[in-house]
DNA sequence: CTCCTCTATGAAAACGTTCCCGCAATTTCA
DNA sequence: TGAAATTGCGGGAACGTTTTCATAGAGGAG
């Protein structure tokens, strides 16, 4: 059916071992011959057989990429920025989600793990060992996550945090409330209270929830309780939540009441009042993601030590706030 | 590295064709020797090289899906269904996107034909005859579009629009706007047209724009000109634009106007009010595209006709009117 | 009891590539 | 100019499976 290398090799009048070479290693086979079978291979519309490349032994030119929840439209862009990113290198992305259950991460590598030649987890719910054990059979490269010896991208809100807090400070508010969702660097990390005690900014925190619109419903309702002015939550889609309900409760954004969301997704964006929140750059981060595999893939195959551009297994991701609308002067009370 | 088939046949003290056929063909080895490969098997952590498999002639076990943009929040929800739904009959989807535009479509393409087992194209720009070629090289199903003599799933908008006429007349309003985007089923079919018509409802057709947030927010402010009290818009992010600008106008929705949305993206749901809008189940789209490629992948291997499950290469996915809270009764004039 | 038909299994070819080896022709160097 | 090194190319094995074909044994019919 499909045309093999064969079939080039015998309309451009030499053997397949030279075929395979002008593609693989130009420079090993002479300038007129090589042409002779490019030429060829292209009036044949010959293109290599992935399969038989890989069985060989050649990888498989595929990535593996593994997210929470591909309908969260926090990963789309991401994805998406990998896929260019990728292709750009001549790699193709196998996309697949856990869930977060770990059965189904389980399950989704079980399903990609043969058909890639490295896999990016992204907060992946393994225990370290079955990581460590996962590492030692493919090139693996971690996100949201920390584990001892595994390549690893980081997200860092701690330059976006404090940006929102010089944000809401210079506006005069004084008491804010944190709405969190188990995201782990935000529950772990203390800089978030740093950052607002750091500016005299009572800071109080409510949850853990689950990251969904009806946390940030019923989170809105306690936050007048809470006698505050502003209120930063766990991501745009909780965000939203809040200021669904400040509406209904007849509160205005910002004039009553500041919200700030993370993830800066397209939610933010076409949200009424726009949503100020802090970005994580999607390009950034499946580009460093990506390279950070593809160099941990060449390391294992040995093409390694050829130079000094070992670079660290450990990438930071910044953020930064970006103002919209929800944000304003606090009201005078 | 990896455990192959022979290190589990001499495991299993049996040949490799036995424990292929222990796999592939289980009723045609005994059990006794059966569970033996399977027990030997499980306890290597053996599973079947893909590569190899499909270089031997038996597919890919994996389904191309191509669609216009990945991070349009329409398409997310489909891809994760399609990824359940392929995962549960064996098979794995390989996802790129076209940028809606002929030559990404084109670099798609070329960059997973060839590992995949059949190609889902959704709102493909290429012209007839690339695609009947395309289809001829390997099973192709075409989503929004039509092509004669290609399998195709046709997404249907007639019930919703209906229902939302209905909807629409049973508040009262009389005149109507409708925003078009360009988008295919749309601009040709003139179903809008007829279902406002059959109801005495005066539709004004805007546009057609491009299908982005902006374009909402330019053409709420031409509602008023109309004298409208609904506005119909080619999908959510138009809707949600319409919803922006209404209240910079002042303009309350839905007292003063009511807005309705298509697609029944996760942006309808958290949006401030809630959109109505025509939903299409992304769960029945994938559920149909996938099986209808399978179905397409079946019948060119050969395995067709061993009976009269020769379905239609044709299937059409209805809608329906989700009613929130961005509609209702018009206002007094 | 013999012959024939199944059934369960093994041996080996084939899928399309890459890459190691070997060979000839050419170039380099003393 | 002769030997050595280099270059360009072909032959063939190997990658891990599936599948055809062959074979040995079991069981049934006459």
């Amino acid at each position: 059916m499909a045309v093999t290398i064969r079939e080039v090799a015998s309309a451009a009048g030499v053997s397949v071992s030279t075929v395979s070479r002008a593609f693989t290693a130009p420079d090993q086979v002479q300038p007129t011959t090589r042409r002779r079978i490019l030429d060829a291979a292209a009036e044949l519309g010959y293109s290599p057989n992935p399969a038989a490349r890989s069985l060989r032994g050649g990888g498989t030119g595929t990535l593996g990429l593994i997210v929470p929840d591909i309908a969260n439209p926090f990963f789309p862009p991401i994805i998406k920025a990998m896929q260019a990113r990728a292709r750009h290198l001549g790699y193709t992305v196998l996309v697949a989600d856990s869930d977060e259950r770990e059965a189904d991460e389980l399950a989704a590598i079980a399903a990609v793990s043969k058909r890639v030649d490295g896999l990016i987890l992204w907060a992946s719910t393994l225990t370290e060992g079955r990581l460590h054990e996962l590492a030692g059979q493919m090139p693996l490269v971690v996100v949201n996550r920390h584990v001892p010896g595994i390549p690893e991208v980081r997200i860092s809100l701690s330059a976006g945090i404090a940006q929102a807090a010089e944000q809401l400070k210079a506006y005069g508010h004084r008491r804010c409330v944190f709405i969190n969702a188990s995201r782990a660097e935000l529950s772990r990390g203390k800089s978030i209270q740093e950052s607002f005690k750091a500016l005299d900014l009572s800071l109080s925190e409510l949850g853990p929830y689950e990251p969904r619109f009806e946390t940030g419903v019923h989170a809105a309702t306690l936050v007048a309780a809470h006698d505050a002015t502003a209120v930063i939550a766990h991501n745009d889609l909780v965000a939203l939540g809040v200021l669904h309900q400040m509406a209904n409760l007849g509160m205005s954004v910002p004039r009553d009441v500041s919200v700030i969301g993370i993830d800066d997704t397209l939610l933010a964006s076409v949200s009424t009042p726009s949503l100020t929140t802090i970005r994580i750059d999607p390009e950034e981060i499946a580009t460093r993601a990506g390279d950070l595999l593809i160099e941990t893939i060449a390391r294992t195959t040995g093409r390694a030590g050829q130079g000094l551009e070992v670079h660290s297994p450990f990438v930071e991701i910044g953020s930064r706030l970006i103002p919209r609308a929800s944000t304003g002067p606090a009201p005078a009370h």
